[in-house]
DNA sequence: GCCGAAGGTGAGCGAGCGCTTAGCATGCCC
DNA sequence: GGGCATGCTAAGCGCTCGCTCACCTTCGGC
């Protein structure tokens, strides 16, 4: 974890990474106003809007409209792999590593909803080079989450027909949690964490 | 050229519901160019030039663009739920109707990718009456799968913590289909809708 | 052979888009 | 206190968008 990003309380700011002052709140604003409208709906004059700027501020900080959108691309991307890694690579078994790695990746998409709305419906809006580069880490993601379903086949402790496509209707099912969850909704995002993995753990078999 | 909706083998004949030609030929080069681009980065020029006829040609068949989109919306919905329904209404238990409607629901996500596409991203896009009209669509659907996984639980065949997320899983997984499937991938439609009905008969423990 | 309806076109309107430019305030170095 | 880099704004450019309009062609009915 980082140091400079992390508030009082130990939690760790989103977008913290981002300076100056002003193009985090752009981004933060673009954030918003992509996961609410998508790319090609959204204004750049309404996300310097509501970042409370004129419109030709946003070209002080980004050089495109397509520019914010390839940096908070790359910045959600890096953040869903670390939350994978961390889990696949813990302490216990596959069992143990899979439902963790199902409830944090899971946590997130729900908890922080308008960012992962954006990193993974919004791929399609990037250029030919950007995307290869997200579609790289996206490879990533796969081989992580096939990684610990690999292990536990090997281990005995799954029982898996196709280990290739189950992985991909894994990550596909936490991954839609960002396009249905409702934050005034009746379930937190724990409790949606929790239930996944109880689901993922009885597709491969291991419950 | 033929205009009945049924082919020779039997086959529904996609959008053979809409006439005149013209307007048909306008509808399916609009479903390509809202899944290629999605709805707002699709141009009106772009779906004439496809359909092989000048941009204002559009509105002699089509009042707004918005209104091409809510009738493949309301089409593609319906279809959809009637895939649902035939397999919701069939022989057979719990664990047999929730296998069938699964594969059949997978296999049109997967097989008509293109429309599946379109009907379960661009929601967002339409205006508030279209939208409200199809969220009730969208109830319906949730409401058929629901009623199998109750009848499941009721019997005996299937044993479930929570019926209502649980149901959203389901959903989400088959739905989230249409996102990552690729028609020129190893796997045909057929055989991710038999690996994805025996995915969630384990999802309900009812294997 | 004439007519109106239906289905099409080319040209273009008003609006809003992404983005640029000229110029203004501010704070820092000397 | 003058010079200048930095960060910002007001104004607006060139373009493309959804959509309209005046007009043309085709064709069945009489």
């Amino acid at each position: 974890m980082s140091t400079a990003e992390e508030t009082a309380a130990g939690e760790v700011e989103p977008w913290g990474e981002v300076t100056p002052d002003a193009a985090r709140r752009l981004l933060v604003a673009a954030v918003e106003a992509f996961a609410e409208r998508g790319y090609h709906a959204t204004t750049t004059r309404d996300i310097a809007g509501r970042a409370g700027m004129s419109p030709a501020a946003l070209y002080i900080h980004y050089k495109t409209k397509e520019e914010l959108l390839h940096r908070i691309s790359r910045i959600g991307h890096d953040k869903a792999l670390d939350i994978l890694r961390t889990a696949a690579r813990g302490e216990g078994g596959a069992k143990e590593r899979l439902a963790d790695a199902v409830s944090s990746f899971v946590r997130w998409h729900a908890g922080r909803r308008t960012t992962a709305r954006v990193v993974q419906y919004e791929l399609d809006a990037l250029g030919p080079e950007a995307r290869a580069e997200i579609l790289e880490l996206r490879r990533q993601v796969d081989a992580e989450v096939r990684g610990i379903v690999k292990d536990g086949v090997a281990s005995g402790e799954f029982d898996v027909l196709d280990v290739h496509a189950t992985t991909l209707a894994i990550l596909s099912l936490c991954i839609d949690v960002a396009r249905w969850f409702n934050v005034d909704g009746p379930r937190t995002p724990e409790e949606i964490g929790a239930l996944y993995a109880d689901l993922v753990l009885r597709m491969v078999g291991a419950e």
